[in-house]
DNA sequence: CCTGTGTGTTCCTGTATGTGAACGCTGTTC
DNA sequence: GAACAGCGTTCACATACAGGAACACACAGG
């Protein structure tokens, strides 16, 4: 017998939407899309059986919803029919998204050299709901091997990106913005309103956000965000281990996000949209 | 009144794949699918009525599942649900391809060192079908702006990438794997299916295979195989302006792929699938 | 060996879903 | 100003799909 396990990543799980959120519209199609986001979320392949748990939908319509898609190369089976993952033709939407838009385009070359520059790993996110999104990052030097985390989202009350954008809101709307219950990612993830809404404060005066293991035990963040529209939406980040992190490395991070988030406001600003 | 034009790009539309080819499966997903295709490969946002007259099904069919799609965040509608892209959380899907293939993980680090050896744009790519698919790209310092290929499809044997696969199968598979007549996408393309056997038999015998503006003009291109799998699946390749090309570069990039592909193909061999 | 639990697959029916036609609306044209 | 053509939206009916149950098969264990 299968150990039973959870699915979706532990991460990914709190983040992603209530799976079983199908309510009014077009069944078939909220299906697919709840296939394609446990899939994408799942850190191995599943089987029929598994999704059929996962989902509760019934096999039979699960089969065939799955023969659909397996018809339209948007999802693989390994062997013969037994395990589902995401298919290469997949790619495509999600590719298409980021070229549509003008900021993560004009942001490739600058998060460049704000990584050569501080030699650390840098990231460009996006709020959506109370949530953010991984747009774009590059990696430090430092560790080659950390998978892009390109759609990835994280809470964004536990993330120097979303604090810096939740900043740039009233407390009225964070206040509707967020869940009730703010979920924590490690011991250190702020889940008290008040506190929330303090470090919003701090982040409104300095103009950028700070934040130490709310997310990643070890791991220190610094974020501001791309001006142009008001409320913001888009910020940037530089991530840095704890042991690495010295005040003078701190000024010089926070003045270089400044200076690229600015520049890449002004790319942006005259872009036809 | 606007001036009606395709709404698939040229190039992607011939390699895409038949958009109406929805036959036996479950409609709405097959549906749902052709949806997110037709606006991945649209080279601006649509309408209802443009992606009803595009996909041929009913308005009002079409206006219930973009609605459900718009719900879940896989489009969005930007003023007032008057026209429709790629939504924010398509993006997630896409990723989980990519961070689920150890082949692509592994390609990075050595695609950065590829660009930086020889100062060009290099990509990976992946057979499927008579196309080719886009996997991950490291742009040459020359052209900064240049949108990532990533998820796009181009026919087959109009590429570097392309040749050097088919090379890897024997005559008889090629011409099965490819159409009756030969798309061109410019007038350099080959379409004579012979002429077309000869340049993979000069690939095979070379060990890497080379075009002139067969896909985009002015552009040489040199590939390699990614050992490991038989027939290959995926490869390297290298792009140059012909202004730019001499012997001595070409030389210098032939080896440089061959043993980018090799490291390649030792560093997932042994990974576990 | 036969039983039990797992898998993926097929079939048939009731109903949920797709759809054609009609609607209200805006902007353009004569 | 009226007629037209385009747009997105609504609604009631009939079709095609969802889903329960039953199927074939593989494997593990008593």
């Amino acid at each position: 017998m299968t150990r039973e396990v959870d699915l979706q990543d532990g991460r990914a799980a709190r983040a992603a939407a209530p799976a079983g959120a199908t309510g009014s519209g077009v069944k078939s199609a909220d299906r697919t899309i709840d296939v394609l986001e446990l899939l994408a979320g799942a850190p191995r392949r599943l089987t029929l059986s598994e999704i059929h748990r996962a989902l509760g939908v019934p096999k039979s319509s699960l089969y065939n919803l799955l023969q659909t898609l397996v018809a339209r190369s948007w999802l693989e089976t390994d062997d013969r029919n037994s395990t589902y993952a995401v298919g290469l033709r997949a790619l495509r939407v999600g590719a298409a998204y980021l070229e549509r838009d003008p900021i993560i385009e004009a942001a490739g070359p600058l998060l460049v050299q704000l990584r050569n520059d501080l030699n650390e790993t840098v990231h460009l996110a996006r709020l959506d709901g109370a949530d953010i999104v991984y747009l774009a990052s590059r990696e430090s030097a430092h560790h080659l091997r950390s998978s892009s985390r390109i759609g990835r989202r994280l809470p964004a009350h536990a993330t120097a990106l979303g604090k810096v954008l939740l900043g740039s809101r009233t407390d009225d709307e964070v206040k509707a913005l967020l869940p009730d219950d703010l979920p924590a990612l490690t011991p250190e993830t702020v889940q008290d309103f008040d506190t929330l809404l303090a470090e919003l404060n701090q982040a409104r005066r300095d103009g950028y956000s700070y934040e130490q293991g709310q997310n990643t035990p070890g791991l220190g963040c610094f974020a501001v965000a791309v001006p142009g529209r008001q409320p913001a939406v888009d910020s940037l980040s530089c991530s840095v281990p704890l042991i690495r992190l010295t005040e003078e490395h701190r000024s010089q991070i926070v003045s270089a996000l400044v200076q690229a988030a600015d520049e890449l406001g002004h790319l942006t600003r005259r872009q036809s949209w």
